[in-house]
DNA sequence: ATCGGTACCTGCACGC
DNA sequence: TGCGTGCAGGTACCGA
């Protein structure tokens, strides 16, 4: 589900939530959501002060005044509510001095782990797409003989962009998403890394794209999924060319795309 | 390095 | 109504 706007969104969210409170009690009642020992993971955590709400990528690092870290990924239908009762797919609650944080999850692809640093799992990703400079998004690619599609996605790469907004970017850079990423022209790969940034910026500020299930910590969708331009559009005609977008799979992944505006 | 396949899960839409 | 199928915003691991 969430992708790097949608992450962005809770964690604003959260911050402003979260920062100060201190943690009275945690539960995990599904264990395989949590990284490590639920009973031992609750302990540790009553009587932790948040200082912060970080992200890198996908991931949200909710930061203590100890030290400690935790570290959550929302997988694929992830989120967090601030308060309201445990449901059927509540996977973690966080009690605090004022108020709650619940996480459910149906799909059980998320998980939540309380450690002592960044793990290296999360440390060895790539750059945030929004720090990097084109140049060096550029020379990046160069380096890489590898379709655009998974590569983009490739989190090592560039953290952050999942399936929807990959198709998005390729599609306002006008590049085939099987074009092979050493081979772009130095100028289109720094239209790419332009239409990235123009993609991204304008989902979060949008609040992120509801597809179907996306909530914000206060129960709100998003508002992007109105200006996505060929995600989820197959049939509709382009918004550039009126050709009829296409869907295809690439790298396993669901893609959609104009045949005429992206070329490799 | 890169690719394809599989696995992890549940819920929903769809066709019959 | 019920059942089977395919699909879904993510990641990790395996062998080729």
């Amino acid at each position: 589900m969430p992708e790097l706007p949608e992450v962005e969104t809770i964690r604003r969210l959260l911050a402003r939530r979260l920062a100060g409170r201190r943690i009275l009690r945690a539960e995990f009642p599904e264990r395989r959501s949590l990284r490590g020992d639920p009973a031992k993971t609750a302990a540790r955590l009553v009587g932790q002060t948040i200082r912060a709400v970080g992200r890198r990528g996908k991931h949200l690092l909710i930061e203590f005044d100890s030290g400690l870290l935790l570290a959550v990924h929302l997988g694929m239908t992830g989120s967090l509510r601030g308060g309201g009762e445990r449901g059927p797919h509540t996977r973690a609650v966080l009690e605090l001095d004022r108020g709650r944080v619940l996480f459910d999850d149906p799909r059980m692809f998320g998980r939540i782990e309380l450690c002592e640093a960044l793990p290296a799992r999360i440390a060895r990703l790539g750059p945030e797409p929004l720090e990097t400079t084109a140049a060096d998004f550029i020379a990046r690619l160069r380096a890489r003989r590898r379709m655009l599609k998974p590569l983009l996605l490739d989190q090592a790469f560039l953290r952050g962009l999942g399936n929807i907004y990959t198709d998005e970017a390729l599609f306002r850079a006008g590049i085939h998403p099987r074009a092979l990423a050493a081979r772009l022209s130095p100028e289109r790969a720094r239209k790419l890394h332009g239409a990235i940034r123009e993609v991204l910026t304008a989902a979060i500020a949008a609040g992120g794209t509801t597809i179907s299930d996306y909530v914000d910590v206060e129960g709100n969708p998003g508002g992007f999924q109105v200006r996505l331009r060929v995600y989820g559009r197959a049939g509709e005609p382009c918004p550039r060319c009126r050709a009829p977008i296409r869907r295809t799979v690439v790298g396993q992944r669901g893609t959609y795309y104009c045949p005429k505006c992206q070329k490799r």
